[in-house]
DNA sequence: ATTCGTCAAGAGCGGTGCTCTCGTTTCTTC
DNA sequence: GAAGAAACGAGAGCACCGCTCTTGACGAAT
């Protein structure tokens, strides 16, 4: 390819940012379900068949918008990570789960088209999984480190995982690398407690239950951390 | 009112039941945003202004479909809880927790409509809450009977629960009676953990990442369940 | 027997995603 | 610099959607 792009590249790129971002305002006032081409074309000045030139359909369109949705859920939770101490474990947890909180309750809905029902008719194409694991890897990541620093001091409580899933801590020991199978399965706890929780929040089951959301997030993931053993510094 | 309803009476009920029943099955093919009144109205044999005569809008169709599937779930759950011995607190939590689960992977696409990302423009009517809480009544019984009976050891893992959270805990002291507020915030994050772990299995999170995901299952409500001190008899 | 409420049907409004064609503009190649 | 190819915006149109309004038929109560 050349150095200098043509003046015809630019101007494409120029538009799709250009409809990706009106498309992601029509998202964030209406939802996944509001998000129609042809109001994104009116407010471009564009008839609505022009968009096709650019996204081949409203999934292409939907497929950027969650691609990109990833990447700054990705992007704030790396950040909140790199804002302790690297080896305060239970703090980099707690942080981490405020930057999905936080990041989940200013983009609603961004947050429900990745972790929300899933839009229906709509299939995530392989061009998601690289985004979609950003976050998770942060998880992973600090179960991993804490566990080799020796930080981890999980109480037994449950019974051991059974052999049965043994393939499946294999598979997750790519995210969590070096920790044992029981740990495995608390991280996956942990993890699924943190989302439950954020989804009964965004999703609304909170209302008229719960006042104080900040406060029950916080002392709900604090006990899913001592769960696997990230006791505060 | 009479005793014995009239001949229209009688008609009207059963085409009203017959439009839910028609909307349920186009819903658990399609999911909520396919669910279309004019199908239904075909499937009928009836033309699509006719159905406004028993639904005022699609949001009504939509609420009598919510209500139907909380009372369905609800049932389910109460009957899981009903089978094994009532002293058995710890297996009752399983049940109950397998019971969740099961109904929801039978019928995903209910199982989102009540506990997945709101319908875009549906704000669910006053008529839903008590149907709503059925099922969650049922875990606050467990919770509270537990307490009561002394069967709770929970572990002294975490902080205990902030001054500011003593109002909420009042107010989730309606589902479980009689529970320490420690306990009432453990019994939360359990809550949201379960239901956690379902909304990612059936919104299809787990794809690729895990196998054996009843087992997966059963060990993180077997955790969770320790977390409240409930442990096996 | 007549009145009155209920009902299905039909036409129609404004909206949607998407397709196809058509004339124009821009880039590439000779 | 001219010719061909590729990309582009506009427009019309298809089938669908939720919803409204009117019309004519039917059944129940007076």
């Amino acid at each position: 390819m050349t150095a200098s792009r043509t003046a015809r590249e630019r101007v494409r790129a120029e538009l799709t940012r250009e409809i990706t971002d009106i498309a992601r305002r029509q998202l964030a006032i209406e939802g996944a379900g509001g998000l129609s081409l042809r109001a994104v074309a009116r407010e471009m000045g564009m008839v609505s068949s022009a968009i096709y030139r650019y996204f081949p359909s409203r999934d292409d369109l939907l497929t950027a918008l969650i691609i990109d949705g990833y990447n700054a859920l990705g992007a704030a939770v790396e950040e909140a990570d790199k804002a302790g101490p690297p080896g305060d474990f239970a703090g980099r947890w707690l942080a981490v789960c405020h930057a999905v909180r936080d990041w989940a309750l200013a983009h609603p809905h961004e947050y429900t088209l990745l972790y929300g029902s899933p839009v229906p008719g709509y299939q995530a194409p392989e061009e998601t999984i690289e985004a979609r694991l950003r976050d998770v890897a942060v998880f992973g990541r600090i179960v991993s480190q804490a566990y080799e620093a020796g930080a981890l001091t999980p109480p037994d409580l449950a019974p051991p995982a059974p052999a049965a899933l043994s393939g499946d801590a294999d598979n997750l020991r790519q995210i969590m690398p070096g920790v044992p199978d029981d740990l495995i399965f608390r991280g996956l706890t942990a993890w699924t407690g943190l989302y439950g929780w954020v989804n009964f929040e965004v999703f609304g089951q909170f209302e008229n239950t719960l006042e104080e959301r900040r406060d029950g997030f916080e002392q709900s993931v604090r006990t899913l951390g001592a769960l696997l053993g990230l006791r505060p510094v």
